[in-house]
DNA sequence: GGAAGCTTTCAAAAATATTTGAAAACCCGA
DNA sequence: TCGGGTTTTCAAATATTTTTGAAAGCTTCC
């Protein structure tokens, strides 16, 4: 076998990345394919157009057309224009921090805010209050009021970390700096 | 129609919870089942064994089987046992803080560790380091580290929040008292 | 207005994930 | 070792999610 080019071995790595991005987007709840289309704007760090990302993760138009949708949406790539060109382009975010406030924002709203909402109507749906409030309703009551107070507190968090302000990234040093904890290193 | 009873409401308003929390489990990636026999245990803070769960929540013996292994994989939820019963009884951890960090935890362990892991293999898939090290190698490489950067980051974050010193609400409490930000609180 | 070039939509097909249920395995006590 | 009560396993059935592809929709330029 003849030794890889480099650029082989670039593509190569790209695509191991792609897949690997790939399968932590089905485990965080997107579809593989969105998280491979921002794989690939993320790691080439190029703008591409619709039939280039076809084309290299061999999906269908309707597939890419959606999963941008969605990216955009996220807020993790963006629409980018090449000179003459009639067809739009796109670039992923390429500040990793950014890209993860994002992310971090649009999981919180999916996957913590609903559930506060919840919280408030279940409670609603008996008396906790008056004198003639039964134990087992007090009881009931005292432990949806807790869930409620710990995912509002995350919510909160979440939005101080990930907000617009981007204090994230300090934020999170400086509680890390206080007292180091080891963490492996090989693969 | 006639006025609902005390349990009646109480019944409609766990059956309610554990159809949010059920929600939110898919939402979160683990089975909608597997989640709500979770709810159930939380939310009546009783010990039930497998054929309540089922009865309850109308779901198949192996159903409740493989989500009870699950959930107590996960630490959320722990076994129990009635004085002279033969059969295994189960209750969820009560607090609230204790089963959010258990599921941070676990959360960390699927999302995040897998991908550092799979950054570093990645990284050695290609020369950046040499005199001969092509432009194209660092940029990605540059981009792949940061991300690692930021994700080890992440992972460090998470240990330190739900590990087993039991700081997290502290500190995100302290975290949250600097600056108050505000959240809507009705339904 | 019309055609070319692109993008979006969406119903149907394919791929995945979850659930069932019955058989096998397990665990004790007799 | 046997038998009854209980839990686990796992292949098949079901349900859900994702992907496809072709038709419909835009937009821009002639």
């Amino acid at each position: 076998m003849p030794p890889e080019t480099d650029s082989a071995q670039l593509r190569k790595a790209q695509d191991r990345f792609i897949d690997a991005w790939g399968r932590m987007g089905s485990v965080w709840g997107i579809s593989r394919t969105m998280a491979e289309v921002h794989a690939l704007l993320f790691v080439t760090g190029e703008a591409l157009c619709m039939d280039e990302l076809m084309e290299r993760l061999n999906i269908s138009r309707g597939n890419a057309s959606m999963s941008l949708r969605a990216l955009l949406e996220w807020g993790v790539i963006s629409k980018a224009h090449k000179d003459g060109e009639r067809r739009d382009y796109y670039v992923a975010e390429q500040d990793v921090w950014a890209m993860f406030r994002a992310i971090l924002r649009e999981r919180v709203k999916r996957e913590v805010e609903p559930l506060i909402e919840s919280l408030g109507e279940v409670r609603e749906l008996y008396p906790s209050q008056g004198r003639d409030a039964p134990e087992s309703a007090r009881e009931l009551d005292q432990r949806l009021s807790e869930m409620q107070e710990v995912f509002e507190l995350v919510a909160t968090l979440g939005e101080r970390f990930a907000g617009p302000s981007g204090q994230g990234l300090k934020v999170a040093a400086k509680l890390l700096a206080k007292a180091p904890t080891r963490r492996k290193a090989k693969a």
